[in-house]
DNA sequence: TTGAAAGTGAAAACCATTTTCAATAACTGC
DNA sequence: GCAGTTATTGAAAATGGTTTTCACTTTCAA
């Protein structure tokens, strides 16, 4: 899993710069490590694949950096209730990362990701949104939709 | 808001002896509490409340009982991004507690209750839930459906 | 009433996350 | 390229919600 790209040419410089945001080593490591795909990674699962490679990043530019791109939207934080946060890029430059939800199993913590009835769901959810932000006076920026229960491993081990 | 029942005659008390729990002091106060009706409690918000009436319930016994009812199925714990869980009674006696979806700022952390849309929502997730529980085998217990943004007041202040 | 087991409070431990602060690196204008 | 400004950084300490420990108390079945 190369880089892909040199130093400052990464699909986010621009965003990033436009941004008032300096592009350094870190950042652009821990964007490099989103972009190649594996989805909710906790904090200290990044910092020790992007520490195996830039040891002398630490585990505090992990998190200021997550939070940075949380706020600028590129990254989606997650709860899945054990006690950690989880991330994941928001979108690809192409869309690489399609929308999805993910089904969550109280037993393992598993996640699963599903794009199964997501086009229902995405459409319920605009028709939703809009009423809502109508009705509140509400600007809504983002959703979750998680389902909890028991997985298959879980439920063979009862 | 007085006890409405006396010690061991709660709603609950079947349920709750019939998965082999002790009932106490604590927990009825709890419960009680909960179902008086406000939503999103934090264990210090309940601590607070229960503790002001029984002085000898502890903060401790609070995250205990929380946990426990939480097992059972009778509360609800939600993550709204502020660093703390919230609790809600699941279902009251009688159904007293519609159910319903949450609105939450995420610059001031309020968070608004909605019924509207429930039922094409509730729905949509019963169709999701049967298709997703055929397809990975996984038995699923309860959902979160959350809209993060700005409310109102908060826009105004921008 | 009584004993076994569940439940408890207080304090300590835990642990993910945030803050502090002096040192460093990235960008800007020259 | 260079220097100055300022954002960014790592390490260590602090924070704060939640959990664990442990000796004591309460519940409840017999």
């Amino acid at each position: 899993m190369p880089m892909r790209n040199c130093r400052g040419q990464g699909w986010w410089h621009g965003k990033f710069r436009g941004c008032g945001y300096r592009l350094t080593v870190g950042r652009e490591a821990i964007l490099d490590l989103l972009s190649g795909g594996k989805g909710h990674l906790s904090a200290e699962d990044i910092y020790l694949k992007i520490h195996a490679r830039y040891p002398n990043v630490g585990l505090t530019t992990v998190y200021r950096t997550l939070d940075v791109l949380s706020g600028l939207g590129m990254v989606h934080k997650f709860d899945f209730g054990d006690g950690r946060a989880r991330y994941e890029l928001a979108q690809g430059p192409k869309g690489e990362h399609p929308h999805h939800h993910h089904l969550v199993c109280t037993s393992c913590n598993r996640v699963i990701d599903y794009t199964d009835f997501i086009d229902d769901e995405v459409e319920l959810l605009r028709r939703t949104e809009k009423g809502l932000g109508e009705k509140y006076n509400f600007k809504i920026t983002s959703h979750v939709i998680q389902f909890y229960g028991l997985c298959a491993k879980c439920r063979e081990n009862k």
